[in-house]
DNA sequence: GCTCGAAATGAAAGCGCTTGCACGCAGGGT
DNA sequence: ACCCTGCGTGCAAGCGCTTTCATTTCGAGC
């Protein structure tokens, strides 16, 4: 079937409605500064020949896309996956949508990322942690663009930014092995070289046990990617490397459950033998058993936040530069006292 | 500081390089047509100057916008953050941009993130599965937008799409278990009403049983929403209601591993007392101990290869309307025989 | 019924880019 | 020497909408 009209214009509105060309745009989106009448009419035309608005050509003329853009590293990490689905529905609900990218961790591709979005007239953009190459935020600042941090805290006070103190959340952890007596830990981190998150979650545990007098050699700390695959090799090879540790810290919740199901073919009892804890809260730390101790970290909450906040913006709204979330220690099963006399192995 | 140059238009571009705005235009998008001195000019100009071509004007010009719209549903569920974000890096590669938006299960949401897409000029559109609002696609079509249909396949023929039979696969999973000698068999299913996929898989179940002649009583089957702590609550109602079967199927990954994590609380032996398959193979299946049974879903090739479909059929390509992708059943642990006698309980 | 100010409407100028068409110029055939 | 071809370039007309400014209409007050 030929398709005979192909989209109708607002032109095409205006005439059937009887108005003028300005008459119907403003009665679509100004709809006060019209007669109600006047606007019953056009709305009546539009519904009648199925009008949508020409995103592009609105754009242009009033350099706003009703469009945000997201940066992540990648989604498939479930805690970012969930904070992109809650900004996405956020940005629906105010009538704007989401410009996904997504970066494996490269900030080169994070920074051409930005640019990409920026050049698709992005009117905000959200973007994870404070690690980024110089330009990435001059290209946002030169083109106007208003950005949202999320995750990490920007001490600066340079930028607006969601999120929870990362160290401060990590030495809870770490405190908490401490009072149950553990003096031997170990940590298996994500990569501290291109993420801030990791790095701070280091720290954090060094700052606690350093605070406490313990060491923290180097030996006892492994970096890798996150994964459970990753948690297991690393668990096994800490153990291979410098064992009679008694406790383990994840630097996320894949990797802390990779060293509990490692535990769990060594036949090494949690937390009898071995104490785990873990970062994130995803779903299955509660479920399994024991439950996994790990920090809760808002990770929905973080993305519809971070939308609202950027929208308030856009609206001219005053934001409070720096929003701190909670990121309570959760206790839950694999975390228990040093085992009493003697160590592992 | 005051924005000196507040972004760059071509026609600076082009009076810099001391060409006319055509021909910068062509320079920079056709090198083809303009001789080689003069497009170095231009873009060594256009270097200088951090020109950014503005994408409003570009897709209203040409109507055109290098984006491409993603409808998924919550991003939150592994298999479809992975799907995504290998679209997303796809997409990126060829210059091109992802609009996402994801919807709840709901169809009318469905729909309204689908005319929204459309609105902000996305040239070609990623769905999930077959379930949709009639008019969903009919937009589709009068917009002239092309689009994948993802995950599942459709045997009318009509669509493009790219994904596998979920009921082939499904029958594979209980003829697994089948030849392995059970014959009381339950289903933890996803929601039927919604889903395609979950509704295929079941009927696949129901399909392979009853070629062999085995009764799957509606008392064996329970509906819920794809989560861990739905796959446990799901098993104590089915142990509950009906108890006596040696296995269970589960609608995906986490409903499976939410019934193992139950066997293993009530101290059901897996696979001794009784067997258990899921559906997806998440990264979880493999790292559990005892492994779970599952059938592959190739998510991240799927987003992959929608991405590709998609741009090959804007640069005017002619693509087999149907791909399908392999879903093999991946046999571990939590599979075995039936109890020898007697029954659970 | 008339005047005046306010409210509603219309005409038209862009927003920044692409692209059909026209034009100028160099080179090859006759 | 001439015309024709064809490449490389420039001119200018939009793409579909918003928005300023001018104009018309309306309603209230006298």
């Amino acid at each position: 079937m030929p398709r005979s009209n192909p989209n109708p214009r607002l032109e095409d509105v205006a005439r059937a409605a009887g108005v003028s060309l300005a008459t119907a745009s403003r009665a679509l989106s100004e709809p006060g500064m019209v007669r109600a009448d006047t606007r019953g009419r056009v709305e009546q035309a539009a519904a009648m020949l199925g009008y949508v608005p020409h995103g592009a050509a609105r754009a242009l003329a009033t350099s706003r896309t009703r469009t945000i853009g997201a940066v992540f590293p990648p989604v498939d990490n479930p805690i970012f996956a969930g904070a992109t689905h809650a900004l996405a529905q956020e940005l629906a609900a105010a009538g704007y949508t989401m410009l996904l990218a997504s970066y494996d961790y490269d900030l080169d591709d994070e920074l051409a990322a930005v640019r990409a979005l920026v050049g698709r007239g992005a009117d905000g953009m959200v973007v994870v942690g404070l690690d980024h190459r110089p330009e990435t935020l001059a290209v946002l600042e030169r083109a106007g663009v208003p950005w949202e941090i999320t995750w990490s805290l920007d001490e600066s006070g340079r930028h607006h930014c969601i999120g929870f103190s990362h160290r401060g959340a990590s030495i809870r952890v770490a405190q908490h092995l401490l009072d149950l007596g553990h003096r031997e830990i170990a940590v298996i981190a994500g990569d501290t070289k291109r993420n801030d998150r990791a790095r701070e979650r280091l720290a954090g545990v060094k700052d606690a046990l350093a605070a406490r007098g313990v060491k923290l050699p180097p030996k006892r700390v492994i970096e890798v990617d996150f994964s459970v695959a990753n948690g297991r090799a690393g668990f096994a090879k800490l153990l291979e490397r410098a064992p009679g540790f008694t406790a383990v810290i994840g630097g996320n919740d894949p990797l802390a459950i990779g060293a509990l199901f490692e535990c769990r073919d060594r036949g090494i009892d949690v937390p009898g033998q071995m104490s785990i804890a873990g970062f994130d809260d995803i779903e299955l730390a509660g479920e399994l058993a024991p439950g996994l101790t790990t920090v809760r970290v808002p990770s929905a909450e973080i993305g519809r936040e971070a939308g609202r906040r950027l929208l308030a913006r856009l609206a001219g709204k005053a934001v409070p530069r720096i929003k701190e979330m909670p990121a309570p220690l959760v206790v839950r099963g694999t975390t228990g006292p040093p085992p009493k006399k003697g160590r592992l192995k």
